[in-house]
DNA sequence: AACGCTTAATTAACACACTAAAGAAAGAAG
DNA sequence: CTTCTTTCTTTAGTGTGTTAATTAAGCGTT
């Protein structure tokens, strides 16, 4: 589906345009943006009063002293919108209430009872309904919602294709959303959510082509390709985790043996350090500060793992050739521990590229990520309302 | 880099939706693209008498008996504009005329004395001269030269990075090339060609998502993600042929050792194929006949090839969800024999999505690869004078 | 054969968003 | 205070789209 143009069409790509621009670089002045865009001072102007007007950008101080009338810094106004992340996980909801650059105002946890969809739906509805109570939320401020699964998503069909987890299959989360929450609705897988969410605000940002892999519960990665994160043709792309390892190896929860995820995701390693610290009882029983005290162990484990997911990293980079490898979850807290060995076998295995790894996480940043499914489209597309009932697609 | 609006923009934007529906629906009516595209009738009839003057389009005669002013079929006019292929390989180039369905009007090779940017580009000028020649070739009826490379070339700063074969390193072959041909020249890797002609008129051209993949000298990938080549940060894409199978294997090329092409290119089966007819002088000389022939070492030959293939497909079928795969190079040749077992060995690794492998391959294949680098252009950005120089770039 | 009905394609009137160029605003220097 | 410089805005003109009316082309009925 190509993108038909009309006069809207032109301003909303100029708008977008400017809008990013003003993203990454956080003030700049109209001419600029004209210079930078090749727009003509005129439309530059015609833009930022409309932007202004909504109150999307604002004007700052002018400074510098050199001669002639004084540039106006134009910088977005990050808190005049606000976007409502929300993380699924077997545990329960974390949601947060962010702005336009997905710093989380507040953050809540909501535990579930079960994982069936009327549940989750139930309390993702309640948790919406409790941020959207909290005095900073105007009127029309929140502009949507995201949620971020830990299964596939088929964004063309708006349903969750499969979710081992929660025994998902084909569930129309979105439309079920939207019968209880009355905002737009952006529901993604959420590792393609962390991809998203450093490409617009994090490490990211620089760079076209990018690999991105959490390691938690499980092990999956995603990438952006040319700017633009690639879902593949059912949502499925991005599978590591589930990558043979060890031929009849560990049994699965996807039903088979020897998946990657079974050896290395954070859980798994948890797991073995707890049955390692039962035979061993003088050890630390915190992996991560056990690694820290120069337990060999522990060491050689973390090792073992970087070694695991780094051959695993470098198969995708072969493919990919991406600018820059982030990684996050649970497991970065091992830092260098985990990640030098990891670089080392990318570096080992990479034919003509060796992309440097980067460990990027936070406490809250399944949510923030969420939240990013959101400014994705903000930032991406022209921000009216009816943009869900709109059927010119937008995609290239 | 994001595009800057205008009318050019927008005129341009719908000239390129047009001329695509055109080109995957044979022939459609001008009320057809207005129900398809969403532009108003005007505006088609905008465009379509753009395209007309022009000679790209044709009229076709009214048919269709129901009631009220019969519908004018249009269609491109295939033969108006010409597109010369070039693919280079070590034991010369082979080159087509083409039109704009990338059908070869007529085939040339050329034997080069050795593989140095200078010789190279010495044949290639002898060669577009040569077909320039020929009487079908009008005044400005050839839009462009398309070269592919068995290498790495990165499309952004316009040099071949890196050709092992060729000993080539950061070679500015199209400026080289711009030198002595004074027509528009595109330059890409032969498997990205391969994949770009694929999308645009062969099997792919329904599908938005594919993987490709070459089985020749060497074994090679591309692929397309929604709707678009993905090159990679330093046009490095696509690296399957130096996936590690065997620790310590057969030496490579590449300097290291056990890569997947030193056991399953075409070349590296052909000489397994050799060592084993030598020292069974009964078998059948010719692989394909042996196994058609139904030699046992043949076809388990074939199967551990199909197998070892499959094997790396798959891991690239987790990661880029792909609708469809298509096999191209001379071992397309081996048919069935290689085709299943290397189908086999996906569905039993592919986790969520099971894509269908398809072979495709002919004579001419390479050079209308080249020629559709070329066309690709043409179908996806406005063709006029001065592209190469305007700054504008086209990409989302 | 004339007329009306239907569908396709073109034309006319208007709207919108850009560019180019002139003008206004805001400060610096003489 | 005037003049210069630079930024930003305004105005006039152009291109491309939309809607609505018109013309074109064929079929069927009287």
């Amino acid at each position: 589906m190509s993108l038909k143009g009309d006069q809207h069409t032109t301003r909303a790509l100029n708008r977008r345009l400017i809008l990013n621009l003003l993203r990454q670089h956080k003030s700049m002045s109209r001419v600029d943006i004209a210079a930078q865009t090749g727009l003509s001072s005129a439309a530059v102007t015609f833009v930022t009063t409309d932007l202004l007007t909504e109150k999307l950008i604002i004007e700052g101080e002018a400074s510098r002293g050199g001669g002639g009338r004084r540039p106006v810094p134009l910088s977005i106004n990050f808190r005049s919108r606000l976007a409502i992340g929300i993380k699924l996980s077997a545990t329960g909801l974390q949601a947060s209430l962010c702005d336009l650059s997905t710093a989380a105002l507040v953050t809540i946890t909501e535990p579930i009872a079960d994982t069936r969809p009327e549940t989750v739906v139930h309390h993702a509805a309640k948790v919406v309904r409790w941020l959207m109570a909290d005095p900073m939320v105007g009127r029309g401020k929140v502009i949507g919602i995201g949620l971020a699964l830990p299964g596939s998503y088929d964004v063309e069909r708006g349903v969750c294709t499969f979710m081992a987890r929660f025994g998902w299959n084909d569930v129309p989360i979105a439309d079920m959303l939207a019968q209880v929450i009355d905002l737009p609705i952006w529901v993604d897988n959420d590792v393609n959510a962390f991809a998203l969410a450093l490409h617009l605000f994090g490490r990211g940002q620089a760079y076209r082509n990018m690999l991105t892999c959490v390691i938690g519960t499980g092990v999956a990665a995603a990438f952006i390709t040319d700017g633009v994160l690639h879902r593949g043709a059912r949502g499925a792309a991005g599978e590591i985790g589930h990558l043979n390892v060890v031929p009849d190896g560990r049994p699965c929860l996807c039903g088979r043996r020897g998946c990657l995820e079974t050896y290395w995701s954070d859980t798994a390693m948890r797991l073995d350090w707890e049955a390692h610290t039962a035979k061993n009882p003088s050890a630390e029983p915190d992996l991560a500060q056990a690694a820290d005290k120069g337990d060999v162990a522990a060491l050689a484990l973390l090792s073992a793992a970087g070694f695991g997911v780094g051959t695993a990293l470098a198969a995708a980079v072969g493919l990919i050739d991406p600018d820059l490898i982030v990684i996050g979850g649970k497991s970065v807290r091992y830092g260098e521990y985990l990640r030098a060995p990891m670089q080392a076998r990318v570096d080992e295995l990479a034919y003509k590229s060796r992309p440097d790894i980067v460990f990027e996480w936070g406490q809250e940043s399944w949510p923030r990520c969420a939240a990013a499914l959101v400014l994705q489209k903000f930032f991406d597309f022209e921000v009216r309302e009816g943009i869900r009932k709109n059927g010119n697609l937008f995609a290239l």
